[in-house]
DNA sequence: CATTTACCCTACATTTTTTATAGAGTTTAT
DNA sequence: ATAAACTCTATAAAAAATGTAGGGTAAATG
């Protein structure tokens, strides 16, 4: 299941792909169309800025905006950002991987090999869909 | 990623389809294999067992056994079981559906229809996968 | 039929992660 | 100059995951 903090990084993208056509969007516009603390969404937006997604301007007039294309933000690098890994286990993780205390040989591990193809149909699945996949259907 | 109650079922069920000849296997030799609590193991394999994937004698020689055909045991029931919902959010799980409080009307939501999708394709992964696929890898 | 072996059950404790909250500081547009 | 809005660090409450403790119950063997 994904975190509150990814669903809301979720809403925030969608409430920002529906409305590029105005410059920037108030922080506290999104949080209150989806009850969100403010503070909160705060800490979730700057994320998504850093990861090079949003863009923001301050002062007066000021507030975040979408940089990507819908199409060029898929679901897998929200998810990633915001909740860690894909893969269902450390051992199998990309960009997170650790092994298992457990595991004497890793490449005699029956699991291992099964959820590293898990993992990458999953990523299949969830990198074919984007935030433009969303807005379509809003 | 998958609690580490997830993943010690499923080392367990490997070394119970690994130890099919014989009649019963003892929760102590699963544990010590694999470095997990007695207990916690415990309860794991009741669960397994109240679903009907494991069978299990008391007494002297007693213990755990298979009850089902390694292929007959899906990635997806075993995680359904210890961890919950393969869905990625409550509002679009079908075991544990919950709606969000912040969702006015969900046959309007974008995020709800996509993960909808998401879902399918997942269960589909999750459930194209067994303990055999493990198994023949070990 | 006693004894050993192992399963069954409940409750609690610890640790980690998630979900926020608070408040001060910095930048920028008007 | 001033107000509006972003940036940053630290802290705290709540929830979930992980693990412990200990007694009770059932069954196989001799």
């Amino acid at each position: 299941m994904l975190s509150k903090k990814t669903k809301y990084a979720f809403h925030a993208l969608t409430y920002l792909g529906k409305h590029r056509d105005q410059k920037t969007v108030l922080i506290q516009d999104i949080a209150e169309e989806y009850g969100i603390s403010h503070k909160f969404l705060e800490n979730i937006l700057l994320e998504l800025k850093k990861a090079g997604i949003l863009g923001s301007k301050k002062g007066k007039g000021g507030g975040y905006y979408l940089i990507k294309d819908p199409a060029d933000v898929p679901l897998s690098k929200v998810i990633r950002l915001l909740d860690g890994p894909i893969a269902l286990l450390p051992c199998v993780s990309i960009n997170y991987y650790e092994p298992c205390v457990e595991c004497k040989d890793e490449a005699k591990c029956g699991l291992n090999k099964v959820l590293i193809q898990v993992r990458d149909e999953m990523l299949n699945v969830l990198t074919n869909k984007s935030l433009s996949d969303i807005l379509d259907k809003e």
